[in-house]
Parts: C-alpha cells; structure tokens; sequence
DNA sequence: CTGAAAGCGCTTACAG
DNA sequence: CTGAAAGCGCTTACAG
C-alpha cells in the first residue's frame, strides 16, 4: 500500500503546497486581488498553469457545458437557409456541440452593431459562429476575427476577404451545367433571372451561364438578363418582363429556386405551359424542387454538407488546428426533373 | 437598529428554514434527486419558487448571460414547427432572450434519458424549454417539472397532464368548420384523413368533423375514416384507398397540410381534378398551403402566434409569476382557397 | 424519506 | 504581504 503518488485532487490546497504557499493566497491570485507580491503571483501562476487548475464552477461548466455556436440566418422562409441548418444540427448533434439560432430578420430584433454582437459572443461563452446571410459584410466580420472568434460565413454574397473561412458551392459550374443543358435541348434564347447583382455566388452563375452560351456561339442578349433578388416575386417581375419581349426567349435559367417557383407561378396565370411552351432551370435544389408542379429541373448544392462542412470549420478553429484551406467549395450538380423540354419547333428561327 | 427583518440571504439553509425542512433535503431538490417525499419536495419548491432561490452557479450565469430558451422540434422538414419556431424567436428578439435549437429527428443525435436532458438544463444554466415535438411523452416531462423547469409544450400529442403548461389551438372548433364549409358545399360523402390516433389535437380535429356531419344528419361512414401520420404519404396512401372504394367520397378533409398535398399529388396521378372532381381541405394553413397547385382550402392556426404565446409563457414562469391558466387555446380559422368546389352534379344521390 | 453530523473547498477577516 | 483560524454554503454518508 506504499502507492505514493496517487492523482491529488486539483484543489486550492493542493495548488498552494505545490507553490509552496498558504490557500488564502492562491485563492487571492485565482481572484485576482492585488495585494500578492509579484513574486509570489508568479510561483502561484506557474503551479495553477501546470496542473490546470479550474475553480469548481469552471469545472460543473466544463463538464456539463458543451460547446455553443451560434448560427446567424436572414430569416427561416428560404428553404436554402433551413437546409444548411439541418448539416449544422446534424454534425452539431454527432460532435456534442449545441447551436443557438440568430435570426436577423424577425421582427423586433435588436439592431446591434457587430461590434456589440462580438463582444457578447465572447462575454456569454460562445464558441464560435456560422453565418448565412446578407447582413453581415465582410467588413463588418471585422470585430469577430479581431477577437479571433471562429466564424465561418456560407456562400458569401460578398467576395470573401483573405483571412475569413467560407464554404460555397461550385456556382460557376452549376451556372454552365444548367445552361449547357438547356442548350443541348435546342434552346437558343435563354434568359438568366439572377439574384443580387453585387453577390459573388450570383456572379459566378451568370458567368456560367455566359460561357456556356459562348462556347456554343450563341450571342449573350442584355434584355435576356436582369437581376434582382433570391424571391418568387423577382421570378414573377422577370417573367412578365420576358413575355413583353419581341423576341420571347424559349427558356429562363432562374438563379434560384424561389425565383423559379415566381416564374411557374406567373406561367400559371398566363397560360404559358411549362415545359411544353418554355423551359425553367432553378438553382438550389432544395425540396421545393421536388415538390413543385411541374417538378422542377435544378442545379442542387450540397446545402446539409455546406452546414456540416462550416461547423467542421468552426470546430477546428475552436481546437486552434490549423486549416488547409481557407475555402471550400463543393460540387454542385444538375438535377433533370419535368420543368426543361426541347425548345418548340415554331420557335426555332 | 432594531430592524429585525433583514433580507436574509438566498442561502439553501434560508429555504430550509422557510420550508420547515433540513438544508440537505433543499440540496435533493434543487439537484433533482429522487430520494425525497412528493409532499416534501412541494413544500421546497414553493419556497424556492417565492425565494426565487439561485445556485451559486445560476447566480454567477445570471450576472452576465441572457437567458437561453431551448427550443425542442421533431424537424425543420415540417413548416409546422418551423412557423411556430418563428413566432418563438420574434418574442425571443424582442424580450432579449436567446434560443437554443434542439432537432430530435437529427441523424446522429444522441439518445440522452429525459432524466439527463433535465439536469442539462439546470447545468448548463438554460433558463426555460418550449418543447413541439412527440419525442415526449407527458411522463417524460416529470424530470424537468421535477426540478422545476418552465417547460411549455405545444398542442401536446398526449392529454396534458395536470400541472404542464402547454399551448395549442382550437382544433375541434377548426374541424368543424372545415366539415360544415364542404357540407355547404353540397357535399354529402366527405372523407377523414387523420393523423396518428393517439394525437389528443387529431381526435379534436376527428370529432369536430363527427359534429358538423351528425348536426347536418349525414351518417359518419367508417370506411371514410382513416388515421396515419401528420405526412404527404399518409395522404398518397390515404387517396389511393379512397379511390378503390365502390362509393368514393366527393370531398376530403385532411388533418394536415401535408397530408392534404399528398392527396393532391395522387389526384394529379390519377387524373383527379381538384376541385372539380373532389374537393379538399388541409388543416394548419402554413404557406405550403398558399404554395400548391392549387391552393389549399384550410383550417389556419396561428402558429407564429403560439409560439410567441409559448415563450410568454416560459418568461413567466422564470419570474416566478402565477399562471392564470395551464393552458391556452387559440382560434383557428378557415380559409378558403381553390381546392373546395360545389358537391360534383353527378355524384348527388 | 429525513436530517444531525461531518466534510469539502473556497473565502474572509485580521494579527503579525 | 502572508497565512492560521474561522466561516460560508453546499454536499455526502449514514443512522434512524
């Protein structure tokens, strides 16, 4: 029974005689009371460092406490944004970690500055923070990577600045595949509804979408291109638009899904039959894709490995790994569904 | 200075005296044991509760952390508990608390005991719950009543039990008028496709229909009553055993949304048309019901409004305030889209 | 199931 | 500035 050194419990106590010094004092410097002379802070730092000390209430946290991240959406109605929470809430829930959502476009929120925002990501323990939104710029993720909190931002709109983690998709592909495809089935006078003009994954789909026509020889038309926002009720504005025109195009590449679902709607009301008088290619993938009549053809993003990708990120950052790569973008791929048929024979010059 | 009534410090000792018990049975309590008389433990609870007693941790938590509300969700694949999730975090905005989402139906998710969940709550400093989901059967909540946790529950699937404060709608009243619009409608042969049968708001929903059939004297037709899941399934399975049926109903009024887009899908398959052929009503008037083709007659429920009235309800308990009521219910209402039509001529008797 | 007693770990008050 | 002693508040172990 001469076992000598059994594990000592990390006690206060045990702190102190490890430091050579009384209790009270280590508790003064776990406090941070000032009336410790230098000296001695230092032997107590070195032994607290050491050994890890955590006061109990560090210790209840630490063991029962996961990790928290904080998920910061626009607004629950995208399908996009719901996808990419369910990858965040399943690696979430593999990995132990808990994630808090922050809705910035319900009504009532509290306009905070990210300065703000940062400091209280820190101040209630946070751990880190995925972003899928417009609302933050890149300069406003400023104030995060200062306190080096890890953040991830999804498919940014901006072009993502040097030192900010991202996870996107391939748009640019995604953009030709879907127009390569119109193509293919004879279309000629194919119109692109974007989204924002100013969001990088937008961009990336019209040039796309410009280089499939041009590697086929067909010239870009500048009516045929309009943008607006990532809704139906652009989908709808563009294609009344587009049916006003002279020279009607026989297929639109809608850079979304919801702005595809405006554009069945609107077909609806005016009696253009979908795919028989005209073809609709969206872009996401999501169930509404599925789910809509006719079933629409689309470019799907990865959305739940998007989510479980930028936790991923998130988690490596918590643990100071350092990452290959500050960007990942995965495959997107063209889903052939009911909305894209050949390009009517009356309408081929 | 012979004030005698000083504010007596929050200590467990203080509870203790003030509920004629020793300071280790407080501790049992507050630390959710079970080791403790149900009498007892109600004596504790009501001092703790009127004390507004805090641990040591709680009260360091307290001193600079918001309130965290976990938000509890079978799903986000159901606009059900999405809607409500919205409506929790526009409350959650404007009353300065955050919310925690917990996905049970997530891959991966680990299967913690209620008993677990509970003291988790407690631990990690959570402040309240709002639980949509059927993951809890109402025995299963007495862990966190147990250690009296605000919980509230909406439109539980079980009767509630006494003393669980929930939140739902007036689903017989919706049934209802769901039923009586088709009778008005002329149609006399009008199906029920209901969720699970144990679900406390199906049968609600089932006998509302009973009534407005039995107040018009049209014989309830057991071959017309089905019950299954709250999913588009259901309503495909559903329809297609509707359709064998010697006698086919002329209307269907399903006890979701989702189920009724089931229905309309196999009515697409099988060249059914609604509504001229049969009409049909859905019941929760999420936007899916304004999105399909066609629109869905509906029974709305103010799921937005539930689940701001949920959070009211779990920010009252934390402040210790009395309830004037365990359970509120609110209206729902019908609203009439293109899927309900005139009773078909040739299908009256 | 309850509570007196002992214990734990940290903090406070204060003599030196 | 330091630490022995007393104290605080909660928890544990266990007798009844």
């Amino acid at each position: 029974m001469a076992g000598s050194e059994r594990p000592a419990k990390l006690t206060l106590a045990a702190i102190a005689r490890e430091a050579g010094v009384s209790a009270p004092t280590v508790s003064k410097v776990v406090n941070g009371r000032e009336d410790v002379a230098a000296e001695t802070r230092a032997k107590v730092l070195t032994a607290l460092e050491r050994s890890g000390y955590k006061s109990p209430l560090q210790r209840k946290n630490i063991a029962w406490r996961r990790p928290v991240v904080e998920m910061v959406l626009d607004s629950l109605n995208s399908a996009y944004g719901v996808e990419v929470l369910n990858g965040v809430l399943e690696h979430a829930a593999a990995s132990d970690v808990e994630v808090l959502l922050n809705v910035t476009g319900v009504q009532g929120a509290s306009p905070l500055s990210p300065e703000q925002r940062a400091q209280r990501i820190i101040d209630e323990g946070r751990s880190g923070m995925i972003v899928v939104t417009s609302a933050f710029s890149s300069a406003q993720l400023e104030p995060f990577l200062r306190r080096d909190i890890p953040i991830v931002v999804i498919d940014p709109l901006n072009p993502p600045q040097g030192d900010v983690v991202s996870v996107g998709a391939s748009n640019w592909a995604g953009g030709k595949a879907a127009t390569t495809h119109l193509l293919g089935l004879g279309h000629r006078r194919i119109a692109f509804l974007g989204g924002p003009e100013a969001a990088e994954c937008n961009q990336a789909r019209l040039h796309g979408y410009m280089a499939a026509l041009m590697a086929e020889g067909v010239q870009v038309e500048d009516s045929y291109i309009m943008s607006g926002a990532f809704r139906p009720e652009h989908g709808v504005a563009g294609m009344k638009a587009l049916l006003q025109l002279e020279q009607r195009p026989t297929a639109i590449f809608a850079a979304s899904d919801s702005i595809a679902l405006g554009v069945l709607a609107e077909a609806r009301r005016q009696q253009v039959r979908i795919p028989e008088d005209m073809s609709v290619v969206g872009f996401d993938g999501t169930y509404q894709a599925e789910e809509s009549v006719p079933p629409l053809t689309s470019v799907s993003q990865p959305l739940q490995e998007m989510g479980r990708a930028a936790l991923r990120f998130v988690l490596r950052q918590m643990r100071g790994d350092t990452l290959d790569s500050r960007r990942v973008e995965l495959a997107t791929h063209l889903v052939v569904r009911e909305s894209t048929a050949p390009c009517p024979r009356e309408a081929v010059n």
